[in-house]
DNA sequence: GTCTATAATTTGATAGAC
DNA sequence: GTCTATCAAATTATAGAC
């Protein structure tokens, strides 16, 4: 049973505040009074339960970037096949995009302004992709002779490419191709196969 | 001859600070007493040459926007077969993408920001990529049979997320891949070949 | 825990001398 | 045109009552 708005403790309903306000405006943009009205409490609330604005922010990034990266891994480094590999990925990961359209650009966002700080933390080294496993098996196909020779990085860069940019580039896409969200939305539902099918027809022997 | 820095005149020496401050840290983040020591001059004049921070970033904004979208509608309208257009596209893009590194991001980062106000203004309704001959350029192909069925929508996201998204993701690509930023410049500049390539092997018959 | 009131700091913008 | 000094507004953070 899931708790209605009423219930949620004051804590709860910063957090879900916060997370729109610093997921829309990015740290830099986002105000603190936002987040407390967005709560329907006051600002020396938030500095109750979280000391300060970064101290909060680093909370909300935590959250967010462990929707972002994990599954990657998972996906990764499973036992399955390269192109159910990459199939699971595009379907998973667009799944998690369309659940949170800000996402990717929160992320890239945040990793642009201040790469050094995130990347360098012992979260990061346990939970940004690792895509040794994946580039061994590549290379391995390639062997077989069952997909034709491509660089691993390459292979990788076009696949996290496809799959996230449109969600980044969304305002652009949309205008555009005039597209409203709709059809964008329909286009996206459409690349979870469109993106496999695109790579196995240009690596397949 | 190029002026040094000694000659250049205070309002050219306030647009190249800003473009540095404005394109690292985004509107939100910039300051102006960033902008002005980077110039070399006070806040004051700051506002003297530029009424004040939106119009100053408006500027900035228009100039980068300039180097991001029109190329892309000249060699889209251009006359060349399909194939000679995607590996233009390509060379040229990431061309730009490396003389300007944080090009792609501060665009993206704006347009997310506030999609609106400057994708309805004239100048976008003018600049921005329009697709359409493009569009209908893959349709005859298709016709032909020179390449096989896929949505020109799709083909044309694949192209664009490949060769752009992995100047938005540096960050994240290069801790990932354990790339240091020689290493990361050689296989962009591998990707000019590499996304041509790849894009023809899937949908060339 | 939660609030009101207010302090402290940062930041954009202006006045006025030269 | 360019500067110093200062203001005004916005924004983060805290004190203290309940």
């Amino acid at each position: 049973m899931v708790k209605n708005k009423i219930d949620k403790t004051a804590e709860e309903k910063i957090l879900l505040a916060a997370k729109k306000v610093f997921t829309t405006h990015g740290m830099a943009g986002a105000r603190m009074q936002d987040i407390a009205d967005e709560a329907g409490i006051n600002k020396a609330l938030l500095h109750y339960y979280f000391k300060d604005k970064e101290k909060l922010f680093e909370v909300i990034f935590m959250e967010e970037a462990q929707k972002f990266f994990p599954k990657i891994n998972s996906i990764f480094e499973s036992a399955l096949p390269l192109f159910e590999k990459i199939e699971r990925f595009c379907d998973e990961y667009i799944t998690e995009m369309m659940r949170h359209p800000y996402l990717a650009w929160f992320i890239m966002n945040e990793l642009n302004r201040d790469p050094e700080k995130f990347l360098n933390s012992s979260w990061a080294k346990a939970n940004l992709p690792n895509p040794i496993r994946l580039v061994e098996q590549m290379e391995r196909e390639i062997k077989k002779g069952t997909i034709r020779r491509i660089q691993p990085v390459h292979l990788l860069m076009h696949l996290l490419s496809m799959t996230v940019f449109p969600f980044i580039a969304k305002p652009m896409m949309q205008k555009a191709l005039q597209m409203d969200d709709a059809h964008f939305k329909k286009i996206m539902e459409e690349r979870r196969k469109e993106i496999p099918r695109f790579i196995i027809e240009s690596i397949r022997k």
